[in-house]
DNA sequence: AAAGTAAGCTACTAAATATGTAGCGTCAAT
DNA sequence: ATTGACGCTACATATTTAGTAGCTTACTTT
């Protein structure tokens, strides 16, 4: 599965999240990843990069048309994980 | 984003990706999954069944109905993705 | 009944990965 | 020339994962 050696890991759908709601320079990335460490946020735009997901440009990191689509389809899956999360709450509530 | 709490981690793909081709033992589950140690399993696994998404029962561990819709899902992204790595593979190629 | 087998899972040490903080080199504007 | 923001690296610390061993329970076989 291709997939999970793209994102199987720590912070890498974060990211493709973040950039998909606006571009931001590795700075203001880092600040609304929960300040991530550089050294991870460097390896993961390295690795996002090499896949053609994400672009450094003049306005910062931004998703290539790849990775916007790829981060649509994910927008998508979490449509349906908002209301089975609700599910989960209710559930977890009434456990107490 | 819900998914990003529950899937961030490592390992935790790959297990809904397992399950959904067969349920399996504890055992079994740690063999196909290139041996991931018994700590970090029995974490997931943990976590997934406290989120109702997998289930241990008479034939093991499975996806519940929720586990199942959640990786069907998943399964259709990656279909893209395939297509996808095959680019990104004739790329890499084509840039020695 | 004893012995074997496979199940789920815990314990514990070593290795890998991420965090946190400081700061370098570059460039543009003041 | 100084300031400020940029991408990014260095390095010590902390957290997470890997790897191996083995305990407990239950079920089968002899």
């Amino acid at each position: 599965m291709v997939l999970l050696d793209v994102l199987g890991q720590r912070w890498t759908l974060r990211l493709l999240w973040e950039l998909s709601h606006e571009s931001a320079t590795f700075r203001s990335l880092r600040a609304r990843c929960d300040d991530v460490s550089p050294t991870v946020l460097n390896q993961r735009l390295k690795e996002l990069r090499g896949l053609g997901l994400v672009d450094l440009g003049d306005r910062g990191y931004e998703l290539t048309s790849m990775g916007m689509v790829l981060a649509g389809k994910f927008a998508a899956l979490d449509a349906w994980a908002n209301e089975w999360a609700e599910l989960i709450e209710k559930r977890s509530i009434s456990e107490d």
